[in-house]
DNA sequence: TTTGATATATATCGGAACGATATATAAGAT
DNA sequence: ATCTTATATATCGTTCCGATATATATCAAA
């Protein structure tokens, strides 16, 4: 599933320019993907250069152009292939635990402010979460992705918390990093 | 939070081989990193040329030569300032939530198929990261990042089979796609 | 025995994605 | 009157991934 396939699949849902795209990936894709203009709008001209997608450029006086995209038919069945022939696989890119992994190398407070930091983003992500699970627009599979991502945002939060304490009162501060370089 | 940055980080553990870079991201960094053999030579190249670390080529008679990379005190230095001013972030890409999101587009044996393969890969992960937990070799920030793993996983497992069969029961078959392009 | 699979080891190429940046206008707030 | 935010598109350089190529060693099965 590339950023390709995701503008297919929001296109499906309705048409769209670049710009309102992003909007909907922010909205409804953020806890899960996320992508940028510089992905979406190479991703977008590809797709219209296979017949995926179409444009209507409606000319904005003294504006700068609008770019209004719609999926094909083409696009429907390629969308649909993708579908139905992606394996479902969830990765995780966690700075987080990186920095947790080499704690041993850095000073106690700045682990503090990590975790406290961290505890925050989870308590920020998992507000987020509550916000739109109670909208009543969501279709079964959608709630359920959202109900998963509360279960274990509130479950990373809970164990963070739970040694939060112990990890920094057995932390050692490390042997002082040569900083004469900087 | 780049290749570079686990690479100097790993070196900072021990001297290795990129080969060898490539075993411990996948022994200890894959629940919450991972790269490939295209990230890990190139980004070694430029460590070498910054002079954060230092090659050591062990020419193998008839085998391809062999090198070994250590980390130089300037790279010590630049590995303290990564993980003292990396901001804290995790970030999830999951195919499984995007098949989700447009189940509605599916069939119904598509969507038990997505849902038993994503139950299987949460045991499998989890079942790996008990295997793991229970070493005795692990700093206490390590196995904090290992604890919140299985506390995540164990959440999302859970609510996936709390909510499947009454999503597979009220799944309504799509209309038809159009597949004769194929 | 020889064939095939797996592990060790390095390297490159093309394509995909991100972050930053540039441009331009409109609307609303201070 | 000015400043900020939102709308809207696009490009550039860097990073990263997946696939592929090359070469050897070892071990097991046909």
């Amino acid at each position: 599933m590339n950023v390709s396939d995701l503008c297919l699949g929001t296109l499906y849902l309705s048409d769209c320019t670049g710009y309102e795209i992003k909007k909907l990936f922010e909205a409804a894709f953020s806890h899960f993907h996320t992508a940028g203009f510089g992905s979406i709008y190479p991703a977008l001209n590809k797709l219209a250069q296979q017949g995926l997608v179409e444009v209507t450029t409606e000319a904005g006086d003294g504006k700068p152009d609008r770019k209004r995209y719609s999926i094909t038919e083409q696009g429907k069945t390629a969308f649909f292939e993708s579908l139905t022939h992606t394996e479902p696989s969830e990765q995780l890119k966690s700075d987080f635990q990186v920095i947790l992994f080499f704690s041993h190398l850095m000073p106690t407070e700045r682990l503090r402010e990590v975790l406290e930091q961290m505890e925050a983003a989870y308590q920020h992500k998992l507000d987020y979460l509550h916000s739109i699970v109670e909208m009543d627009c969501h279709s079964e599979g959608v709630r359920l992705g959202i109900n998963i991502g509360i279960a274990s945002i509130s479950a990373r939060l809970e164990t963070l918390q739970k040694h939060k304490d112990r990890l920094l009162a057995n932390h050692k501060e490390p042997p002082q990093c040569d900083l004469s370089s900087l």
